[in-house]
DNA sequence: ATGGCGAGCGAAGCTCGA
C-alpha cells in the first residue's frame, strides 16, 4: 500500500495535478492539507472518476484537511481530543476549532492528516497557539498509543517545523528571530519521538526539502525547507519498505509550494492490489 | 527600505501562508 501526504495549497486550484499524480504514482491513500474549501466545494468528481473516495474537513477558505483513498475509510474524526481552538483577539478554553486535523482508519491503520498552525512570528498569538497545538497533539498521541500499543499509527502532514538545521535552506529564516527553527518548536516536534513515533522517511530519504517559497527563486536556488513529515508508531514503521520525496511536483505549471511525500507499506497477509502472486 | 508569489474573496485590496 502506498500512502502519501501533500499540502496542496487549494484543491480547487490543483485537482488536475493532484489526481494525475495519484494515478501516475499508483498512490492508494493521500492525506491532504490546505484544501482551502468546504467539503461541498471539494472537486469530488475528479477523484471519484479516478477511483478514490474522499473525506474532507473544511470550514472556510483557510486551512482544511482531507483524505483520498482507494480503500474504505472508517472511524473518521474531524479533530483530536483536546485540540486547541483559535479566535483572533480571544483567549481561554472553548475557542472554535480550525480545520487542521482529520483522522481515518484504513485497513487497520490509523492515519491522521495534520496542518500544524504556522506560528507567523515569535511574538504572535499564533506562535503560542502552534506550541499548544503540538503539545496537545503529542499528549493525545501518547495516550492513544498507551491504549493501542501495537497499533499502526501515522501522523502525516505539514508540521511547519524544520527539525534540524539541515531541514532549513531558506536564508530569510534567521535563528533567534524566525519561526519553524526556534528551540521551542523543535522541542515540540522532538517530543513526538520521545512518545515513540519515528520519522519513517528520513532513514530512506536522508536529504531534501518538501517546500519552497514561491517568491525569490527559492526553488531554482533550492532554498527550501523540510517541513512535511510522516511520523509512525513502531508497528507502522515496521511496515515501511520504501519512501520518496516527490521533488518534481514542484516543477511545471501551477505547482503547490509543497511536494508530496510517500511511503510504501508491506501489509501482513492480505495485501495487495499490485503485488504479483508468486508461487 | 523592501517586495517579489499565489490563493480566496469579491470585484480593489485585503488576509494568509512559511
Amino acid at each position: 500500500m502506498r500512502v502519501a501526504t501533500w499540502n496542496v495549497n487549494s484543491i480547487r486550484a490543483r485537482s488536475g495535478r493532484v489526481v494525475d499524480w495519484l494515478v501516475r504514482e499508483d498512490v492508494d491513500v493521500l492525506a491532504m492539507q490546505e484544501i482551502k474549501c468546504k467539503p461541498e466545494q471539494f472537486p469530488l468528481e475528479a477523484f471519484e472518476d479516478a477511483g478514490y473516495e474522499v473525506v474532507a474537513h473544511g470550514l472556510n477558505q483557510w486551512n482544511g484537511v482531507a483524505f483520498a483513498s482507494r480503500l474504505p475509510m472508517t472511524d473518521v474524526d474531524l479533530s483530536f481530543p483536546a485540540q486547541p481552538g483559535f479566535l483572533k483577539g480571544a483567549e481561554g478554553p472553548d475557542l472554535p476549532l480550525e480545520a487542521r486535523a482529520i483522522g481515518v482508519t484504513i485497513d487497520g491503520i490509523r492515519l491522521w492528516s495534520l496542518y500544524v498552525p504556522n506560528g507567523r512570528a515569535l511574538d504572535d498569538p499564533h506562535y503560542a497557539y502552534k506550541l499548544d497545538w503540538l503539545a496537545r497533539l503529542n499528549e493525545e498521541t501518547s495516550s492513544w498509543l498507551a491504549r493501542h500499543p501495537d497499533a499502526p499509527l501515522a501522523l502525516m502532514g505539514d508540521w511547519n517545523v524544520a527539525p534540524t538545521d539541515a531541514d532549513m535552506g531558506d536564508p530569510s529564516f534567521v535563528p533567534g528571530l524566525s519561526t519553524h527553527i526556534s528551540p521551542p518548536e523543535r522541542a515540540a516536534f522532538a517530543a513526538f519521538l520521545d512518545t515513540g513515533l519515528t520519522d519513517v522517511v528520513r532513514p530512506i530519504v536522508p536529504e531534501g526539502y518538501t517546500f519552497w517559497d514561491y517568491k525569490q527563486l527559492r526553488f531554482p536556488r533550492n532554498e527550501g525547507m523540510r517541513i512535511d513529515f510522516i511520523l509512525g508508531s513502531g508497528a507502522f514503521a515496521d511496515l515501511v519498505t520504501d519512501a520518496r520525496i516527490h521533488r518534481d511536483e514542484r516543477k511545471g505549471d501551477a505547482p503547490s509550494d509543497h511536494v508530496p511525500v510517500s511511503v510504501d507499506l508491506e501489509l501482513e497477509g492480505g495485501d495487495d492490489l499490485d503485488r504479483p502472486m508468486i508461487f
